[in-house]
DNA sequence: AAACAGGCCTAAA
DNA sequence: TTTAGGCCTGTT
């Protein structure tokens, strides 16, 4: 992978990124693609346009912006041939792995990861997104980018100034005090995200299964995706199923995987929800 | 119309 | 320690 610094944009050759599926996978809910294929997404204060073309990944960013923000974003220093390898334990992760070829696991914001995560309980793709551009639009900060009007993901303090009734406007349902309920644990110190990232991956579980309205699941997703604690492996119903048909019941993921159990997760889960065997 | 969707909580065995 | 039912809402 190398790159070509543009005054306005990056080009990534070699990339061994493939925005569709990273986008797609599952692990995030703000980046969208417009008709012709470009996708637009915010971090942070953040935003940026990815595309593809003649086989090089590009991204609206100078050299500057994507050196110190887009780079750790997109995780884009690992080498993911060596992770695919590793996660290749047999015919069918070897199989999964390479139909996932070409995700990354991003580095996203740990709150926008917490809050993302409590909204995705019992609840489909589409309406998730929904609810958290809801919530963008109404608590966070409207910023101009590309000639459109783009919202900052609200910050814990905000959200936790506010009482249930007032998130009636995102129809998220029985999930609205749990998001209050974390928001303002976060504001007050008494859940340390930084902190939390620093512990070890079952440590940080525990802490984070403490909170009302986060499970065994929805941890497991907040520290793989906000943390980057590779030793997750959420199970939802789809990777129940996978689960069942190739590795039986009591299957020990970290003692398969080991530190790779997390990107094993998603090339299975990508490859289920494809509907591939 | 009734069940289900990328779970969690509580009560009850 | 495990299991059943309820939960907001939107979609089929």
């Amino acid at each position: 992978m190398h790159f070509i610094y543009g005054q306005n944009q990056t080009e990534i050759r070699d990339a061994d990124f493939d925005p569709v599926k990273t986008f797609e996978c599952g692990q995030c809910f703000r980046w969208n693609a417009d008709a012709d294929g470009v996708y637009t997404g915010v971090f942070g204060k953040h935003a940026a346009r990815v595309w593809v073309e003649s086989d090089s990944v590009f991204i609206s960013s100078g050299r500057e912006e994507f050196e110190t923000v887009w780079m750790d974003y997109f995780d884009l220093t690992r080498d993911y041939s060596k992770v695919r390898e590793a996660v290749s334990i047999d015919d069918y992760m070897r199989r999964a792995s390479e139909y996932g070829r070409g995700i990354r696991l991003l580095r996203q914001d740990k709150w926008e990861v917490v809050c993302s995560f409590i909204i995705s309980q019992c609840n489909n793709i589409p309406r998730i997104k929904k609810i958290i551009e809801k919530m963008c639009e109404s608590f966070g900060e409207a910023f101009e980018f590309n000639g459109k009007t783009l919202y900052t993901f609200p910050s814990a303090d905000k959200i936790a100034a506010l009482e249930p009734e007032d998130l009636v406007v995102l129809r998220c349902g029985y999930r609205a005090p749990y998001i209050i309920n974390a928001a303002r644990a976060i504001a007050d110190g008494s859940l340390n995200l930084e902190a939390l990232s620093e512990m070890d991956c079952n440590a940080a579980l525990k802490e984070l299964g403490k909170m009302s309205g986060i499970g065994v699941k929805v941890a497991n997703c907040i520290v793989l995706f906000g943390f980057q604690m590779f030793c997750a492996f959420p199970v939802d119903v789809w990777m129940k199923r996978a689960l069942a048909e190739h590795y039986g019941k009591d299957f020990n993921p970290s003692s398969v995987f080991g530190e790779y159990a997390g990107f094993a997760q998603q090339y299975m889960f990508y490859y289920a929800r494809s509907g591939e065997k």
